[in-house]
DNA sequence: AGGCTGACGCGCT
DNA sequence: TAGCGCGCCAGCC
């Protein structure tokens, strides 16, 4: 365990993703920066220890990829909820970002 | 207080 | 364009 469960960064983090509407996206750095600090990989962490609980898929990598060894489960979902795609004929697919990103306040 | 670990991010070669 | 390394942050030993 790298992380509390009970941590507000926790709570936080699981809030802001499954806050993210179907279509839409976050990146790990995006979700951090909403928590006030850069620790993109802290909240990697957090997905990856709690992410179950939320519709992790929607949080992808700045590169516009979901998870490693997750991109095939993700693509289901991204394909169920029409997310924008880029070159979703080819093995390596990517999340249009720029028009599937989303902000937790609308912004 | 120091060191290790990560579903990350960006720059350099 | 692909591969590699270093930096950041939060939690635990």
């Amino acid at each position: 365990m790298r992380i509390a469960p009970d941590s507000p960064f926790v709570t936080h983090v699981l809030d802001i993703v499954d806050s993210i509407p179907p279509g839409r996206v976050m990146t790990y750095g995006d979700v951090a920066a909403v928590l006030g600090s850069r620790g993109a990989r802290v909240v990697g962490q957090v997905m990856s220890h709690y992410g179950s609980d939320v519709p992790w898929w929607r949080v992808i990598r700045a590169g516009g990829h979901p998870p490693v060894e997750h991109e095939a489960r993700a693509l289901a979902h991204y394909r169920t909820e029409g997310t924008p795609l880029l070159n979703a004929l080819a093995p390596g697919y990517r999340v249009d970002y720029a028009m599937a990103r989303w902000s937790p306040g609308g912004a």
